[in-house]
DNA sequence: TTATTATTGATATTAAATATCAAAATCGTG
DNA sequence: CACGATTTTGATATTTAATATCAATAATAA
């Protein structure tokens, strides 16, 4: 099995888990929800309007807030991580690993999202965490600015 | 003069410029709000609302559109930043010095706000960000969890 | 002082997030 | 399978923060 399969499979239980754990329902719109996050937005940061708009295409009866409901369910059972980035709607993302952190780049110009990751900063905030006897439950850091392509132009 | 007195200057400065490029007026409410939020609300997290409240017990004709308003015009000028913690509110902080760079931890517990600033963490960011070839107007760092009191409550 | 331009404060509007609720779907149990 | 208890759904309404509007007022330059 590769991988990003195990991976697959690993974030199928981990919502399944949820579901039994706080006694709710296994539904046609949640799988339908699941299969078209994961499947079309790994590493893309979509916000519920679009992901609804997306998804009406193949599956009209859907409604807005089952979306709304279901990412929120994502991101509580630990798949998916809520992000603002500042314009006032929320983006949802999926979590690729369960022990990488990533962080983002966000140019202002024209709204692209990089990702990188650095071990050196998650371990110095770690340790900045622990001198305050602070208990991390998350993270976030954001560079906002212009990417290469819009310092050209 | 005192460091922070002579910071004080400097941010009145800074301002007043800002009016004057901008070809925009001073005012009264202009100075009462700037008064009441750098004199009161250093290493705060202050919301439109909060402020407002505050500055209607002394100066009740000042209107809350007034004070959403120019605390724009301090984040436009560069003497504050805007923040966002999450609680869909945004809030304004006065910007001590013109180099520091401070970020968050904020208790999912009881609100919270601690600061924090790493030298460390910096020199990285901007060294990914060059790498990246991104031009870096500014950034943010936070950290959500638990503080200690929370921990032993 | 006057003419010009920006500001103010009250109110209205917008837009995202969230709440409501009747009808429908799920699921354990007999 | 069918029943009953419980949850979910989808349409719509409500809430809330952010922002726009605009007539009256205030600031500034000449």
């Amino acid at each position: 099995m590769t991988p990003v399969a195990k991976r697959k499979m690993e974030r199928r239980k981990t919502f399944n888990d949820y579901i039994a754990k706080k006694q709710l329902k296994s539904t046609k719109q949640r799988d339908t929800i699941f299969n078209e996050f994961f499947n079309n937005y790994m590493g893309k940061h979509v916000t519920v309007e679009e992901l609804y708009e997306d998804i009406k295409q193949n599956h009209p009866s859907i409604g807005f807030a089952t979306v709304y409901r279901t990412l929120k369910l994502f991101k509580e059972s630990g798949i998916a991580s809520e992000r603002n980035f500042g314009d006032g709607k929320a983006r949802y993302e999926p979590i690729r690993s369960e022990t990488e952190h990533h962080h983002h780049m966000i140019c202002t110009e024209c709204g692209q999202i990089m990702e990188f990751a650095n071990m050196q900063i998650e371990s110095c905030l770690l340790q900045i965490a622990k001198l305050n006897q602070f208990d991390v439950a998350n993270h976030k850091l954001e560079i906002y600015g212009k990417c290469s392509n819009c310092i050209e132009g």
